[in-house]
DNA sequence: GACTGATGAATGAACGTTCATTCATTTTTT
DNA sequence: AAAAAATGAATGAACGTTCATTCATCAGTC
């Protein structure tokens, strides 16, 4: 009963406090919440984390490298600023309809804000995930404008912040929805916007 | 010493209000920080508020408000898709330059967070933020096409989507910077894809 | 195999703190 | 002096955290 067992229930009650956070909010939801959806006492929580507040980073970590690594192999997948996206909107649709990671989605979101009220000390360490966005993002339109898939006068990183807008915009948008965005009508208007 | 007292009152509490929550998040801010902020005693806004649910809901309903006037306003100026990206864009960058505002940029999406997670019975009362942004955006894209400023063979529905969700990614985007977004090359991109 | 003792995972009542709300009192206005 | 407005100490509920206790499991002994 060791290395296996303590991943399991660490696993479990990320889980659990990444869907009480999601459906109550951060601040609201209480570790006797989070306990409940994992099927646990509070007490035990304790063995495997510290306190709340370690649980909130641990699960705003994960979330952020989730859609950090989605991003990558969108860019990863795709060969012209089109392609990338329809991968990149295609990732939104598929996150959005599977309903654990609608929750996800507010997650994102809520970690966004997190980082903003930070104060200014901490903050060049947490304000890495627009940079790994846009960071990934350019870097694909660079190499799109040097195999001659895009326009090479454009300015790259106005493009890179305009796509990781759109895509932060889209998540959030969906929020507001409670089917899936009609995200194809949006792909196909920009794809003929960039042709 | 009435209507016109009260209102005063009212105006500057919800003010303190606006500040504490966007600064600490809505959960966390107590009413003593609004009463500190708003240089009263916590029992005077019980006078002009029945309670810090009512004070919340007042804020995001005057975030809303605000945002959704602005858009009117930007759909009002323009007279084509390239000029109300413009528009809208320059909204966007004014509110962050000053300072109580970027508060609100804050707010704005902590009210849609506390849309998403409205259950169902309210929801459809609630989502009226991004219909009015959408069915304003896509009237004017409409109209333009009829104008002859935007291809009319374009999805004006999509298009409206597009556009919105851009708007607020932009607004997400700008929490993750201090200073304000380099708006200026996305807005030259996109002018340049328009064309 | 049966008994005993040790281990440590899990429990949940209890504690101290924080916070929304109330209200008896004081201050200000009319 | 009466009425209205404002105060802030008091109240009680809720929350994060702690810890004495329980109990299933397993090693050691016969």
């Amino acid at each position: 009963m060791t290395d296996e067992h303590i991943q399991e229930r660490t696993d479990l009650i990320l889980a659990a406090a990444t869907r009480m956070f999601a459906r109550k909010g951060v601040a609201v939801a209480t570790m006797q919440d989070v306990a409940a959806e994992a099927g646990l006492s509070v007490g035990a929580i304790y063995r495997y984390y510290p306190g709340k507040e370690h649980l909130v980073r641990a699960v705003f970590k994960r979330i952020k490298d989730n859609t950090r690594s989605l991003f990558a192999k969108a860019a990863e997948l795709s060969d012209s600023p089109a392609d990338m996206l329809r991968n990149a909107g295609s990732i939104i649709t598929e996150r959005f309809q599977q309903s654990p990671t609608r929750e996800e989605t507010i997650l994102v979101v809520e970690a966004i804000l997190a980082d903003a009220r930070q104060s200014d000390e901490l903050v060049a360490h947490e304000r890495q995930l627009r940079d790994a966005y846009t960071f990934l993002t350019e870097r694909f339109f660079r190499q799109a404008q040097r195999n001659g898939a895009l326009d090479p006068a454009l300015d790259s990183e106005g493009l890179a912040l305009l796509f990781v807008s759109l895509m932060v915009g889209l998540h959030v948008m969906s929020l507001e929805t409670q089917d899936p965005l009609e995200l194809n009508s949006v792909i196909t208007v920009v794809n003929e916007m960039l042709l």
